[in-house]
DNA sequence: AAACAATTAAAACACTTGTTTCAATGGAAA
DNA sequence: TTTCCATTGAAACAAGTGTTTTAATTGTTT
């Protein structure tokens, strides 16, 4: 067997290339060549490791996914040992975590991943389904847990905010360094107070 | 000149299909064979009519802006009038209304037209700024008006959160008929609550 | 009826698309 | 050193892309 240095090398750098194009053409807007261009391997890699465009969209995706859902999860974790219900402002701040303090923990590559989450959201059938199916399980997790802190309201009432709650998140993700974006640049700092009031602006619609 | 009844038949086969097929599969994945195909017309029609791909993308993003700026321009005109500033709850009631409402009154065009609206948001760059441009003088003007219902705001702030608002408006328009979606049925009850609750969903975010 | 101009039809153009094929390459195992 | 196999390179495939061209068609006007 050859050494998979190379082999990890061009898997990776198909990988990141491909999320970039992706983030910015979205998937029907990107070609495989462009992507075997701009990554500096062969038309067939891409085939040889992924197998085809859109299990390599696939692939982008659970790359993308896995730190955040994990994130998530653990943040869940500390809250569902407790007896006593966490606040609405905690259990989204848990929820937006995740994905935006990634953003500057990624330097440059960063922004791109913003980009791509968004997009996600945003392909046309049946790629859009391809990213809920990844990042339901946690989405489910996070509605029981609002569910206990607000028994009052109905679980389709919650069901419909929480999904606009992260219609608002994807939006700010992909406004960044944008003019007039809630965030304007890629720092920690900036995006710890973006959090603060992006949880402000959406409790308070969650809690109505 | 030959008589112009087949010539607008021929125009508005093109842009419905063309509306439809933009809002099912975006800009990139809707190929002219697939309107020419389904329109029932001849391909050479659209370069005919329109030019190219991209002008006839702008005649369908103009054709759906229209009546919806229309109605918001209307809306504000009876404000402006007024020496006392409206509500934060009005201001967005006569935001959300004209793009909302346009839908069950369109009938089963209202559900592609919706969609439409949500994928316009979406496209990559540049297309989806072509429907920006279209939006943003009646934008603007919702901004000012804000301005003087929440004076002890910034600007720059006001400018970020009605920015959420459209992205909260453009989630709740795409989802129509998905299961858990604020608006299940494309009926004008169902819209006039749902306004309802959006307004009350995003005042809140909006004040605080 | 003849000339005109707007519209449509069919074909071709030049190029790109995702995918497959098959031989060349090069490090690992025998 | 030879065998082996994962990986890569180059080429080809069949289909689809937006656009242009040229001729036929159509109703209106002279």
């Amino acid at each position: 067997m050859k050494t998979n240095v190379a082999t990890t090398d061009t898997k990776e750098q198909i990988l990141n290339t491909a999320e970039r194009l992706f983030a910015e053409n979205g998937f029907a807007g990107t070609s495989l060549r462009g992507v075997v261009r701009e990554a500096k391997v062969n038309i067939a890699a891409i085939h040889y490791h992924f197998g085809s465009k859109e299990e390599l969209f696939i692939a982008v995706v659970q790359r993308v996914a896995k730190p955040i859902i994990q994130y998530q999860l653990q943040q869940l974790a500390e809250y569902e040992n407790q007896t006593s219900s966490p606040s609405v402002e905690s259990i989204l701040e848990a929820f937006f975590k995740p994905p935006l303090q990634i953003i500057p923990q990624m330097g440059e590559q960063g922004m791109i991943r913003a980009q791509f989450l968004g997009r996600c959201r945003m392909e046309p059938f049946p790629i859009q389904e391809l990213a809920r199916l990844e990042f339901n399980p946690s989405y489910q997790r996070f509605v029981d847990i609002l569910q206990r802190a607000l028994p009052n309201q109905t679980r389709s009432e919650l069901l419909w905010k929480l999904d606009l709650a992260i219609a608002v998140l994807i939006r700010v993700l992909t406004q960044i360094g944008q003019p007039d974006a809630l965030i304007q640049e890629n720092s920690s700092e900036e995006v710890e107070t973006a959090i603060e009031r992006l949880v402000n602006f959406v409790a308070q619609g969650m809690k109505a």
